[in-house]
DNA sequence: CGCAGTTTTGATTTCTGTCAACGTCTGTGG
DNA sequence: CCACAGACGTTGACAGAAATCAAAACTGCG
């Protein structure tokens, strides 16, 4: 812990206050430092102070696909995007990242592009690892979001090898919507929804051209409405059958 | 050690020669307990017994979707596949299981079918995830191996989603031989292959009707040769090119 | 031999991509 | 305040990929 504090020195800035991350509820889905000491500002992560905090404006690349992994990014505020771009210049979203994700696809030589203005702050990853070293509940709790990680890339496997473009765009409107929920982000049936169709696309390994007549065809038959930046699911029993037609 | 030795009585039984597994060289990439502790039997995992081991013929269910997940299987031997079903019936595979892979997808619900006949050595997962606790490196040798898992997972997503079916299915055969080349299973460009056309469809997430055209394409245009459950890729710089189209 | 599981082949249909045109919205600068 | 450019969304015509359907040949095996 010395070592790790030595680390720190060159780093030490004047922190925000303790409410720097007021909208940090997320945190508790993950790694919350919160749970471990209740009470303690939540930018110190179990001690460790994050070598920066940044904000991000809309639509810029975060990190690029061959950046150096040696921090360990967590988005607290906005939407962000890991993608991998093909060498014909497509890109695919491998995942959305939300309020309190962890950033640590980087070994799969993902760049990150933020949506909306993201606020995140950088861990060191050394001084992580050896934090979750360190403390046997954190470890596991770090080894099943990892588990968690794969098991939402299986299902994308799953979902793009088998299912239509309906099925697909309503799958991947219902899953943002559960985590925007458990985070106490959704509004009911309503949800921010800052994505583009290209977006939309990308994630689902659809053209945005297809992506705006299947949505178009969803708001015909009165099953979401999306106006302003923000989407409603009208009918949750319809839409739900929707997703899962196979 | 002595709780686990305890738990282990039950299962005793006479153990196989320290030969039982003379084709177990693929253990050496993953979680090799030789390279722990060289010239120790195979079967003797970290110290840990298997609490079975198995030997299961072609085409069976080796585990369901459901099945409580308390052991963890060893491939020693043989060829499998974990699967998903989808409510409609049709099966998703999402990865094939080579000797010295670890079956620790079952939190996915994914069963597990054996493709040619399989020898298995089972581990109670407690036990495991206990000895891995103990030891540092072996922790960190986990941990790749998981994140291993979701690269490969998120790989399949980019492939599933970006491209054709004679792409999906050269990368699926290239994946292939080059994970039984790194076990010492390969000869050259020529592999055993004892995949049913139902299991690259189930795979790449095509029909097996159409994954018969396309192998037969590719045997017209001279790239590959199938015969007798063994595959040769007659072009590999050929093969290779129609892999990466985009 | 007969049977069940595979593989092949052809005809047809469905889905999704491509191309192109056009309308809307948003921010910028004069 | 307006003109303008760029990004975004919508729509229609068309093309291509793969699914579906159907039938026939092949394979291994009791």
């Amino acid at each position: 812990m010395n070592a790790l504090a030595k680390l720190r020195e060159p780093h030490s800035r004047p922190l925000q206050s303790t409410t720097a991350c007021p909208s940090c509820p997320p945190f508790d889905l993950n790694i919350c430092p919160a749970t471990a000491t209740p009470g303690q500002d939540h930018a110190a992560l179990w001690g460790l102070l994050p070598v920066s905090e940044q904000t991000i404006p809309a639509r810029r690349l975060m990190f690029r696909q061959r950046d150096l992994h040696d921090v360990v990014p967590f988005i607290c505020k906005g939407w962000a995007a890991s993608a991998v771009t093909l060498s014909d210049g497509s890109r695919r979203i491998l995942s959305f990242l939300l309020p309190g994700d962890i950033v640590f696809h980087r070994a799969a030589h993902c760049s990150v592009e933020a949506i909306t203005e993201v606020y995140c702050r950088c861990y060191r990853s050394d001084e992580l690892r050896a934090a979750l070293m360190s403390d046997r509940t954190l470890l596991e709790k770090a080894a099943r979001l990892l588990l968690d990680r794969t098991l939402r890339a299986q299902q994308l496997a799953v979902d793009l090898g088998r299912r239509t473009a309906d099925e697909r765009i309503a799958r991947l409107i219902l899953d943002l919507q559960g985590r925007l929920t458990e985070r106490g982000m959704a509004n009911g049936q309503t949800i921010h929804f800052p994505l583009r169709q290209h977006h939309v696309a990308d994630a689902t390994g659809l053209t945005s051209v297809h992506v705006s007549k299947v949505l178009s065809d969803f708001r015909r038959c009165g099953l979401i409405e999306i106006s302003d930046r923000s989407l409603t699911i009208l009918d949750p029993a319809g839409f739900q059958r929707v997703a899962t037609m196979r």
